[in-house]
DNA sequence: ATTCTGACTGACTGGACAGTCAGTCGGGGC
DNA sequence: GCCCCGACTGACTGTCCAGTCAGTCAGAAT
């Protein structure tokens, strides 16, 4: 077993352990029992600890970004949702562990590493606003905050991939992609308009609210 | 000082204390810094760091579940849904420390723990579920698997909530109500058709949308 | 005045655990 | 056959912290 090898073991190790008892109360001890080491092993790959765990993010995190494509609104856009989508279960279902270490890691670890993971949901939030900032251009999105569009959107997926890693497995995999994309659809994307001119706004919403003093 | 004055200033000092720092890395000795009493008078009131936990979150679990009232299918629908968001508006924005902690609780926890805020979500969708059931028995709600529908929706709420505790209280209250309901709404409810005898869902999403009467 | 009560204190203990390091072992070079 | 190298080991250390408990003290009771 060359030292490649031996890393991956340890990486392996610490992912099932991290994921079933939570960053916290996972121990090394636990990370190098599975991995069939001794404890100095651990620390002949891994400065400490924490540095297995962000790794391990940083692997999940980086595997999501290459798995989104920017969508080309010349081209047929439900595949290419369709195509990203499927992308994104492909990713986290592969990796059921993983996934779950990252939806529900734990707060109150040092502040920069929660910054960390806030700032990678910051950037998903960012590149759908302007994907859909994009879409109502084209008349393809309904008008609306996109912002709130986006927090939503990412709340509803991060719910949905909780509950299919939690629970064992409850949805089929191409199920889950066809009824993420109608809810898309459903909930704001208007693709069956993208050939009509774009409509009117709706009236907005009433605003009696005045700032106070 | 009386008892439950204490006991009440321990539990604020708690609730601060673990909003910030989470509940791994809160100490005792931090909340009791905090209440300004000494190590010891904490073990008076409490029998251990956990069962302030708790405590704490048991309280916001029941006054979340007394603001939601189950919706009346024969009065005004859109003023009762409201009425419930705008209630858990309330409890959540009123106590931003606390709805920090329950939404992004410190997974890891010994298992019971999480199993407990883990049931209190699967009542919550249950509920919506059967809700949402109900309505579309009376045509107000799409088609659709409303399970599904239930944990869409609970996850952007958590995530809207997330982002407003975390950062700066980015949303004017009544505009978070409005702005939910809407997203409900365009999601998908179907107030609209209340009046109409029960439609099945057209096949394509081809609905011109117009203000219709 | 004296005793009693109980709220409060904070130095201390015991256990848990991250990280260390002196030492073992096997194999490859000479 | 001996030595060297580096992967690996696991007993050990230092630190941190939840929880304890013997002791203080103010005021109530007698």
């Amino acid at each position: 077993m060359d030292k490649a090898e031996r890393r991956l073991e340890l990486l392996r190790a610490a992912r099932d352990v991290f994921a079933t008892k939570g960053y916290h109360a996972a121990k090394v001890d636990d990370i190098v029992a599975r991995a069939s080491v001794a404890k100095g092993t651990f620390y002949l790959y891994f400065p400490d600890k924490r540095s297995v765990f962000v790794e391990l993010v940083d692997g999940l995190f980086s595997r999501l970004g290459a798995a989104i494509l920017t969508v080309d609104t010349q081209g047929d856009i439900e595949a290419q949702i369709k195509h990203n989508i499927r992308g994104i279960v492909a990713v986290l279902l592969d990796d059921p562990a993983l996934t779950q270490l990252l939806l529900s890691f734990a707060p109150g670890l040092d502040p920069a590493f929660a910054a960390k993971i806030r700032s990678f949901y910051d950037g998903v939030k960012t590149l759908l606003r302007m994907s859909l900032d994009e879409g109502q251009r084209l008349g393809i999105v309904a008008e609306g905050d996109t912002s709130m569009y986006a927090t939503f959107t990412v709340g509803a997926l991060k719910e949905i991939f909780t509950e299919s890693t939690d629970r064992g497995q409850a949805w089929p995999r191409e199920q889950l992609v066809e009824q993420i994309f109608r809810l898309l659809q459903r909930g704001y994307l208007r693709i069956d308009r993208a050939l009509d001119p774009p409509v009117s706004v709706p009236p907005a919403p009433r605003k009696t609210r005045k700032k106070s003093a």
